[in-house]
DNA sequence: AAGCCCTAAAGTGTCAACACTTTACAAGGA
DNA sequence: TCCTTGTAAAGTGTTGACACTTTAGGGCTT
């Protein structure tokens, strides 16, 4: 039942930070469900302490939130925090791919281009889960090419704390070929440095994902 | 010598990690500096658990790097991280100003004003640091009209960050009334509801002190 | 004198025990 | 039956001690 604790590379804390990631990401911790540290330090092969520490780093992420002698819990994305989201991701996105157009190579281009033929793939398989994981490798590309190491780790942590929300509203396995079609635009605009044009297509991009959102729940709004 | 806990309302790792972001702030403890883990829990009254947590909250804020078995130090910006902080600043500024327009009411209106007249006073009699307190209250109210909290956290993250930065590149005393000038631009490009203008004049005014600390380095770079 | 190794000190990483707070539950009274 | 109240269990907050790693310094060798 240990969790093999392996190499720690980095440390215990660390270590049971990213399992805790992965608890709450598989939804094994529910949001609003309490972590019982003693059980948590059990189940990690550690005593209590890293576990704190990992909470509190968690904490800094958004992921859980404490309060004094009761614990600390899940965090519950309400819509609008995750309305909220979706709007600064599309700010930062934006900004990304406007800065991109000055820092394409050719090899970047390949990499963009075997990104989208691969989610074309993905497109006509359904492999839903493969295209979700390639259309983050091709955000992350873009985010690279921004040159702003800070950018991406904002970006970064706003995908993250997206990943809080419940997975139901998310999945429209039909939009995957529009959304790749996106892609293609925003690709060429980024190659042939058009600024402004790379910077709304990107923009749109995420919002059309906002829009998504806002539909699949429509009236019946659960939070 | 005792750092007089008082009243722990949020716990003590809450309180030893605002005591820590005072001694980094002020300069007490210096870049590159390493904290020592006993030291401080000695000087804060406390044991090394709730300092070790404390650090933790600091490295999720970037404040301080960890090195496993060597120990934590205070981060040492350089200029170009400050340089891409600026760009990420001026963008969610931006963001906030545009956004700003929609939801600005009377009693907002009397709060810039009374913000604007008193920066107006602390340029005459040549307050820096009063300028200095002002300007944060003005932007903050900016970004609380944004009505998007997670964008605001966002920008108060990248305020403190910036707070890293050697301070001898930042005063430049003669600047307050360019500013100011610039802020009334922004305040009535807001209640005139010109979304274009407040985004756009809002991005430059952050820009101007992006091109203020590039210049002040200029060719000697130090780090 | 310069370089290496060995040892002791300093410091971080982890743990188990203790103190305090909150919560759950059961017994007693209206 | 329902509410109150006291008590025990569960859980968090904190601590001091111990193990391991890194670092600094002294003595030895060349």
């Amino acid at each position: 039942m240990n969790a093999a604790p392996e190499k720690p590379e980095q440390g215990l804390p660390v270590f049971v930070a990213e399992q805790l990631k992965q608890l709450i990401y598989s939804g094994e911790l529910k949001p609003g469900e309490r972590l019982n540290e003693a059980a948590l330090a059990l189940r990690m092969g550690t005593s209590r302490g890293p576990v704190r520490e990992a909470i509190r780093m968690l904490t800094g992420l958004g992921l859980v939130t404490a309060v004094l002698n009761r614990g600390v819990f899940v965090r519950q994305m309400s819509v609008r925090e995750m309305l909220e989201l979706y709007d600064l991701r599309a700010l930062v996105f934006g900004f990304a791919a406007e800065r991109a157009t000055d820092h394409v190579a050719e090899s970047h281009k390949a990499q963009f281009e075997q990104l989208l033929h691969a989610m074309d793939v993905a497109c006509e398989t359904e492999n839903a889960n493969l295209y979700y994981e390639l259309n983050l490798k091709f955000h992350a590309l873009v985010l690279l090419l921004a040159n702003n190491q800070r950018a991406q780790a904002a970006y970064d942590d706003i995908i993250k704390e997206m990943h809080l929300f419940r997975r139901e509203y998310f999945n429209a396995p039909g939009n995957m070929r529009q959304s790749n079609a996106e892609h293609r635009t925003l690709y060429e605009a980024i190659v042939k440095g058009s600024k402004a044009k790379a910077k709304s297509t990107a923009e749109r991009h995420v919002l059309k994902g906002r829009e998504r959102l806002l539909s699949n729940i429509d009236g019946a709004s659960p939070l």
